[in-house]
DNA sequence: CATAGTCAAATTGTATACAATCCACAATCA
DNA sequence: TGATTGTGGATTGTATACAATTTGACTATG
């Protein structure tokens, strides 16, 4: 008899961290910004300790680059960032692909088919922060779908990634077609019900692809001339 | 005028989560162990902080699992886990082998070919840590090819627990040959040569399924009878 | 006998204090 | 002037002190 769900009490030092993440995410740190410890422990209210131990977690989802007594910089992507952040999510999401493809049920085809309605509308509404929340919500259920631990937890990792970047996309492409996600989506339910899955990596590849033009594109056009964390 | 070598200095942290992922690879702690801070606060002459710290990075590679003010416990690795590893490592193997597989010069062979030469002398004088020292470094050397930053990184993270299990069979498997690893890095290196991407994937699935097994079995042998964390 | 309540020890989580390091800029000297 | 060398302030790295949580044994109680 199933009543309650878990509680678990969340620390502080994820709770920092998760305050930082969407910060980076919604582009309110921008890039090669110093992040002083001290400054943070102002904001938040809480001791360094946890603010540290938060950026050592940040520091591994590569969101925060740190530099030996110089202190975290928020990382900056270039276009080789970008092409390696889109090539290894074809390589996760084509391999969760291979595990589930003969595995998805109906519930599931339910679950995304509701996910890319539920997209659309919001589109319509023109609330783009819960488009980017359905979209990755959308991917997210395929992956978790793998019930493969450690390739969930890399998408994890690359997830916050891909999302600083994304946003990069929405600012430097302001006119980008949001409906093309829709279509993709349709066109990835569709080689998954086929089961075809060489169809379904190729459509991957190209969806993959043709993003991470549009966010090099966007980045190219809101060029920062500084390269390297300054300060 | 070079004369002197790049200095960096290497954080307690990281020489703290070096000890501690060398304990576990190397079976001098043992899965489902209680870490206790204060304990390795004294046997390593640091503070807490700088252990906490390392237990977050090796949290991260899960080769400890932390449970809220609880504490950190080894990571236990059950058969599905093994599976879960060895087939990530193939995907990454694999995607690696896309990326370098028209990139390779004879430096790199003339290397790889050594360091198979070297394992075999290893073998032969029974230096059974240089052997697996070696045998990552052959794979190592693949994967850094790549220069694809992600991949490198999460390799990273699950080398430490492929070296983990690899103790495992170790323990669990004395008879093991060596030498069939030998003969599995000469396929490879022939795969490679021929540029026979296909051949080359079919290889690697081939390989890490056999080791998977053999792990599988050893973990059997030596089946612990608890399964989760205890105290 | 089973259940609930209480408490102490151990351990982790958090805050703060102190030491080491880095960097910018002034001071010095050829 | 230009290069090099002190010096101070800011910031991170480390140590330690204190608070919160967990756990298990023990007791009380019906």
């Amino acid at each position: 008899m199933v009543v309650f769900s878990q509680i678990r009490a969340v620390s502080l030092r994820e709770q920092v961290a998760e305050q930082i993440r969407t910060a980076i995410i919604e582009g309110r740190l921008s890039p090669n910004d110093h992040i002083v410890e001290a400054s943070l422990t102002e904001q938040l209210g809480v001791s360094r300790t946890p603010v540290r131990e938060a950026l050592i977690l940040l520091e591994r989802e590569a969101l925060v680059i740190s530099l030996p007594n110089r202190g975290c910089f928020v990382r900056a992507f270039n276009a080789e960032d970008v092409h390696a952040l889109f090539s290894m999510r074809v390589t996760l999401e084509n391999f969760a692909a291979e595990l589930i493809i003969d595995h998805l049920t109906d519930a599931d085809y339910e679950r995304l088919n509701h996910l890319v309605e539920q997209q659309q509308f919001y589109i319509q509404q023109a609330d783009f922060k819960q488009v980017r929340s359905t979209d990755m919500a959308f991917h997210q259920h395929l992956i978790n779908r793998s019930e493969h631990p450690l390739l969930m937890r890399n998408w994890q990792e690359i997830v916050a990634q891909v999302a600083a970047v994304l946003y990069v996309r929405a600012e430097g492409h302001p006119n980008y077609d949001e409906m093309r996600a829709i279509h993709d989506h349709r066109r990835i339910l569709e080689a998954y019900q086929a089961h075809d899955l060489e169809l379904l990596k190729a459509e991957n590849r190209r969806i993959n692809q043709r993003v991470q033009e549009e966010c090099t594109q966007a980045l190219a056009r809101i060029a920062t001339p500084e390269g390297k964390p300054k300060r």
